[in-house]
DNA sequence: TTGCAAACACTATAACATAACATTCTACCC
DNA sequence: GGGTAGAATGTTATGTTATAGTGTTTGCAA
C-alpha cells in the first residue's frame, strides 16, 4: 500500500513505480466503470502525466509522444486530456496551463493544489473541509457554488530548504 | 460612501457610477504613492474594465478599445494590464483568462472570486481568513505558500433565481 | 537643450486550444 | 462472415491568448 494521500505525499521518499501502476491500475477500473475503452492514446497520455508528480504542457506532451514513431496532432492530446479529465483522473492547473495525474484514488472533487515555484512539483491534498468553508461563505452572499479551483504557489519543502542554505552560504 | 466591500456586494443595487468614480480616484492614488503615471491607456483600460462587475478578455479590451480612432496593438493592452495588475487594481481570472476590476481599496491581496457561469458577474470577497486556513494546511506539509488562486464558478444570486423560477414554470 | 528613462507603436511569433471532416476501429446484430 | 452504428483516431486548418523584439515618441530633469 503506498502512502498516497496522506498530507505530505508527493514530497515524501516513496516507490513511485508503484505508485504508477496503481493509478494504471485505477484508470483501468474507472474506464470499466463507465463502459469506456482505456485506449492506448489515452494510456501513453497518461503515463506520461505519471511519469512525475508534475504537470505538463499539452505541447510537452506532443513532443514526448512519440509512441509508435507517430507525432499525434495537438487536437489528439487533447480529447485523451479531455477524457481522462472526465474521468478524474487527471487535473487542470489552470495557473500554468497544464495537465496532473490525479494521485487521490476515489476523490476527484475537492482538491487543492500546492505548486512549488522553483520544481513544479504539485501536490494535491484533500480539500473538502475547505471547500465546505467556502461554500458557506458563498452562500451567505447568495452565490451557489458548482465548483472550486484552488491552487497555492510557493516552495515545496526540498526547494524551501535548498534556498534556505543558499542563502545561509552567502 | 459606497457598499464596496460587504459581503453580498456587487450583487446589490448600487450607484455604480460612484463605484467607477472611486476606483478611479484610488488608481490616481496608487499610481502616486508609486511614482507612477496614470496615462490615458492605462486610465482607457482601468475604464473598461470598470464598465461592469465582470471580466473582460484582452482581446475584447482591444476591440472596445477605440480612443483616438486608434485600435491598439494587444501587447499594449498587456502591458496596461500588468501595470495595472502590479498595483493590484485589478485581477486576472485564470479560469476566464479575462482581468477584472478590483473593488476591494486596500485588499489587494486574499481575495475569493465567485464567477457567475450564467452572467458572467464576478464578486470578490475577502478571503483573508480563508487563506490562513489554507496557509496552515500547506504549512503542516512543509510548503510555504507564496500566492493564492481561489476562483469559485457557480450562480449569482439573480442567476439562480431566474433559474429556479424557470424550472418551476415548466 | 541635451540626455535619459518610461511609455508607446508596430511587427512578428510563441503558446494554448478547438473546429471540422475524413478514416479506421470495435462491438453487435443478422 | 458481412453489414452497420457509434466511438475513437488522423489530419488540416483555424481560433484564442500572450509575449518578444525593435524602434519611436514623450516627459522630465540636469
Ligand atoms: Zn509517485
Ligand atoms: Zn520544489
Ligand atoms: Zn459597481
Ligand atoms: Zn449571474
Amino acid at each position: 500500500m503506498s502512502d498516497r494521500g496522506k498530507p505530505d505525499f508527493p514530497y515524501r521518499q516513496h516507490d513511485h513505480q508503484v505508485c504508477i501502476e496503481e493509478c494504471i491500475e485505477r484508470a483501468e477500473a474507472a474506464c470499466m466503470d463507465h463502459n469506456e475503452h482505456f485506449t492506448e492514446n489515452r494510456r501513453a497520455v497518461l503515463e506520461l502525466l505519471l511519469a512525475g508528480h508534475r504537470p505538463l504542457g499539452a505541447y510537452e506532451i506532443v513532443e514526448q509522444f512519440d509512441w509508435k514513431n507517430r507525432r499525434p496532432a495537438p487536437a489528439q492530446i487533447y480529447r485523451a486530456l479531455a477524457f481522462l479529465e472526465s474521468l478524474g483522473l487527471i487535473h487542470r492547473i489552470a495557473s500554468r496551463n497544464a495537465y496532473l495525474a490525479c494521485n487521490r484514488p476515489g476523490h476527484q472533487k475537492g482538491a487543492i493544489f500546492l505548486v512549488c515555484e522553483r520544481c513544479e512539483l504539485v501536490a494535491e491534498l484533500e480539500g473538502t473541509q475547505m471547500l465546505t468553508a467556502i461554500d458557506n461563505l458563498s452562500a451567505s452572499s447568495g452565490f451557489v457554488a458548482h465548483t472550486h479551483l484552488i491552487e497555492v504557489s510557493g516552495l515545496c519543502p526540498a526547494c524551501s530548504d535548498t534556498l534556505d542554505f543558499e542563502r545561509a552560504e552567502t
